[in-house]
DNA sequence: CAGTATCCATAAAGATACTG
DNA sequence: CAGTATCTTTATGGATACTG
């Protein structure tokens, strides 16, 4: 791949353009049972105990990433009460949780195309029924190849209008 | 999300379906230095020094993320020689490895987007200039919105299978 | 430059028990 | 159902020294 950035001579000079926002992705939501909630949270689950039995893993780890996730931003705590039972909290996806869905869509498309025996998964677009799958496009609408992918520094960073 | 498949139950329903794709994917390319290095591959390093350093992790660990990458076919070890040197491999991307792309360049745009102070970056499409993304579409070319992604179990070809 | 070997610290996660 | 509290194992990775 060409890049306008360049590989990096070493890990300092990420510090020069605020640090890599891979690494601080991984930080954040990085860990195999953290992705795995996510995939819950878009398949819809939203209880304690349901991220923690459909992912397999322990209550602890569950507690640790969901205050982990709800920290990021990606997940929100809301009050809710069945009737006769306290107040609890459940778990519901931000937009920024929203926004995270590439990345594990992305995962789960490879692992189907590259891993044996998931052929028998597949992304949909549920209005139209045509199979889905993660790309990389351009603003202009082009299909964005592997070697025509860059990553440029723009000159200064202000939000339009300010 | 609406899905055809459903919260599964718990995680041994994945086992009829053959484990989930992500999980798997985490398995083999989960860790924070392995992002990085992938990271770095696409940006066109392929020496192990150049790894070590501009991910900013010890040899050991570079090794073993090598290592593990070249198991999971991401990277290809490929002989190599400088005159008077002894040969050497470097690690070069495969084509399943250039298929991870979209995966860690979503990790790019969800922290650049969501995360402090990574403002200044953008993906490009080198060919047109303009700014590029992940994004998920289906194959008759629409952007699929999040409510509007599916996924489905197709029918086993093998008479075996169930 | 391209590793391997060793020792150590921390993070992630399982097992189990307990609480309201 | 929704957690917390321990205790233990494994994974990850840093620091350092050594090799061809």
């Amino acid at each position: 791949m060409a890049v306008l950035l360049g590989p990096l001579a070493d890990r300092d000079a990420w510090s020069a353009i605020g640090e890599c926002p891979i690494e601080k992705t991984m930080a954040v939501a990085g860990t195999k049972s953290a992705m795995l909630i996510m995939r819950e949270a878009y398949y819809g689950t939203t209880r304690f105990d349901d991220f923690a039995r459909r992912v397999g893993i322990t209550k602890a780890a569950t507690s640790a990433r969901l205050s982990e996730l709800v920290s990021a931003g990606m997940l929100q705590k809301r009050p809710y009460q069945e009737p006769g039972q306290r107040v609890r909290d459940e778990y519901v996806l931000t937009d920024a949780g929203r926004d995270f869905m590439p990345v594990v869509w992305a995962m789960f498309e490879w692992g189907r195309n590259h891993l044996p025996n998931n052929t028998r998964l597949r992304l949909t677009h549920l209005d139209c029924g045509a199979d889905a799958s993660v790309e990389i496009r351009c603003e202009k609408g082009h299909s964005v190849p592997p070697d025509e992918l860059g990553v440029r520094v723009v000159r200064r960073s202000r939000p339009e209008g300010q």
